[in-house]
DNA sequence: GATAAATTTTGAACGACGTTCAAAAATCGA
DNA sequence: TCGATTTTTGAACGTCGTTCAAAATTTATC
């Protein structure tokens, strides 16, 4: 008898985080209950808190898939020797289909706040970098002479921008935009 | 006696959006409790439903509020004849300003999302239109040939793109950011 | 395979929350 | 002053995340 103990720990906490998965994706993260994951992914209520110590962990390893899911939209060897503009344009066109077409999960990245006692663990702030990195790439390419420090700095605020002007529009606080009028802003503001 | 009832209405009114605020303030809208807010306005937790229909409302005041407040120090008549790139550029600045030294009052105009039965009132919704308008008219100068209606998406886009940029430096997500080289990417950012 | 010890799973119970509403208190009209 | 009306109250309700003693299961020993 193996690691047969180890093995349905993390059956269960795969169960659980799928559950959660999908609930976010159908119902968004603010409607989120612990009695509804369990309940799907067949466990009893205290069961969720023998893998997690609470929701919050839970949801955190929901965004972690949600990131794994991001990265692969926008590593797609497709356009591989592309010039780096193209390349940096295609990074923010991906980003926003991401976000149209998962759009409660992308929500929930930027919803979920940890309670203040327990905050982000280090590995999941890790896994944010993921998208700074893809983006400085091209930018090392059309300014090679920039310290590298500022182009991490510079990539950053080009995904602020793009990330802005996304959840800005996709939020619908402000009046609606038709979709193909949002890619062309997004379009253009890379483009500068 | 005259309209001593709805007086004391009014009075309760502003008494809780003041309480709330000041909560909102200085412990974030995450932890606003209607019990507190009750207790510093002087009156029963019963009371704030005789005034708002819910919890969600009276945060829409408060931000109502917040967006005064944010509006007054962005027309500030400062700069009122300076070429309209450093009015856009006074904008950023101004915007970032109010959002580091208001930072909760600022995030709960973003954070804070009415419940799907009672979505957010159009009065409120109107008064974000404000921000757009003080962004567009200097882009007017800037391109006089531009149709309106695409100038106010181009002011929205600008105004996502600044707002993107400093509430992913200001809510920490990624790596922090001295203020200084935060105001130095903004200022860029708008310049292009 | 029987029995006891160790481990895992369970779900009733707890405290905190937003919200409601019958009753108490205050106000009004005569 | 006193009954009718309106306003204010806060105990009570339903729902939530979380806990933990007890039940169920697995493991160890003979």
């Amino acid at each position: 008898m193996a690691g047969r103990r180890e093995e349905k720990r993390e059956d269960l906490k795969a169960r659980l985080i799928e559950a959660a998965r999908e609930r976010i994706a159908r119902d968004g993260l603010a409607n989120l209950r612990a009695r509804d994951i369990t309940q799907d992914a067949g466990c009893a209520l205290g069961g969720l808190y023998t893998v997690f110590s609470d929701l919050a962990e839970l949801v955190i390893h929901v965004n972690s898939a949600t990131l794994k899911a991001l990265e692969a939209r926008l590593t797609l060897p497709e356009t591989r020797d592309k010039p780096p503009t193209d390349r940096l344009r295609n990074l923010a066109q991906g980003y926003l289909a991401f976000a149209v077409e998962h759009r409660n999960l992308w929500k929930a990245l930027f919803d979920h706040f940890p309670p203040e006692g327990s905050p982000t663990p280090q590995w999941h702030l890790d896994e944010h970098l993921f998208l700074m990195d893809v983006i400085a790439e091209p930018l090392a390419e059309l300014q090679p002479d920039m310290p590298p420090e500022d182009r991490a700095i510079r990539a950053r605020t080009l995904f602020g921008a793009v990330h802005g002007v996304i959840s800005i529009s996709l939020e619908g606080r402000f009046v609606g935009l038709p979709l193909e009028r949002l890619a062309r802003e997004v379009d253009e503001l890379v483009q500068t």
